[in-house]
DNA sequence: AATTCGAGCAACCGCCCCCTA
DNA sequence: TTAGGGGGCGGTTGCTCGAAT
């Protein structure tokens, strides 16, 4: 038990580096840039058209190369910008659950404005949704439970739920979630060579977008080689189980483009003890998405 | 019916980090 | 070693739309 949630996180951002340099590292350099007219503001239909159906035929590889070969007046921040927030298949709209909404207040008192990392917990949720989201009405929630805090505390009345003491508490709690016993890849693991920087993985992982493969049962992350390098094969998709020891068991995954998964993977057992917490609860897909929260705080 | 105001949100900006040549 | 380029990400802006007056 020693790795603290910056680990946690760390290590989720190396799957999205290592994801991210793999496709750098496969034709982006040394191209050509294009100078073209960069249209600004609100993207009609036609462009959403455009860029959808680009990425999901040839992948996005380059961003600034995508809206010279998509035949879009964009730049490719713009573009990439679209994607990840409005056209990427998986994206969930409309209101917060209560559940969503719970859990990014739990998270937000961890991590601070940390929106991406945030936003890798909820499911279909992205960095910039979290944010306007919690610009606009978690943090004036907050702040009003604070403010009501104060004055229940002044009536020596204990408040009931998002109080300031309850918010702070949260933050203790889920410090001590993430206080995970790490894992280690194989050594002769081709993922481990990748990532020989990364001593120590944390055993719950959030990855969003990592390109693999995914056969019946099993979950894996590209090498930089092309070869196969961490698998989990054990784990069934979209299972909801907890041991009989109470720990979890837990693999939701769902495919979306091309050469692409959208995958939620979790080291499936040994995760931590009952004493702690069932870690999550999983709904059939990824809307089912919640933290157990009778358990958890 | 017209105007004002505020909430919500899409998109841009700019800084930072990482990688490559 | 370093400069340049690409992508990630948090902060901010500004547009839209609905509610209130």
């Amino acid at each position: 038990m020693s790795l603290k949630s910056e680990h946690v996180c760390s290590a989720i951002s190396e799957l999205r580096k290592f994801s991210e340099n793999r496709k750098i590292r496969m034709g982006c350099r040394g191209s050509e840039k294009a100078k073209m007219k960069c249209k600004k503001g609100l993207w009609s239909p036609e462009e959403d058209q455009r860029l959808k159906d680009y990425i999901l035929n040839h992948g996005y590889g380059c961003w600034s190369e995508v809206p010279v070969k998509a035949g879009l007046e964009r730049n490719g921040k713009s573009c990439r910008l679209r994607w990840i927030n409005y056209l990427r298949p998986g994206i969930k709209r409309g209101k917060f659950s209560h559940e969503e909404e719970d859990l990014a207040m739990k998270l937000h008192a961890v991590l601070g404005n940390k929106w991406s990392q945030i936003a890798m917990h909820l499911p279909g949720r992205t960095d910039n949704e979290v944010k306007n989201y919690w610009n606009t009405y978690l943090k004036k929630k907050v702040k009003k439970s604070e403010e009501s805090d104060s004055a229940k505390l002044s009536d020596h009345n204990p408040s009931p739920d998002l109080s300031a003491e309850n918010y702070k508490n949260k933050q203790e709690n889920f410090n001590k979630i993430l206080l995970f016993d790490t894992f280690e890849p194989s050594e002769s693991s081709s993922y481990n060579h990748g990532l020989s920087q990364q001593k120590s993985w944390p055993k719950v992982m959030f990855a969003d977008w990592i390109f693999g493969e995914n056969s019946d049962g099993q979950v894996s992350l590209e090498s930089p080689d092309g070869g196969k390098g961490l698998t989990w094969d054990s784990c069934s998709f979209d299972s909801r189980e907890t041991l009989s020891n109470g720990d979890l068991r837990a693999m939701s995954n769902q495919e979306f483009a091309e050469g692409g998964s959208y995958v939620s993977c979790f080291e499936p057992v040994d995760l931590v003890g009952s004493d702690s917490f069932d870690l999550l609860s999983f709904g059939g897909n990824f809307g089912g998405f919640e933290m157990n929260q009778d358990l958890m705080f």
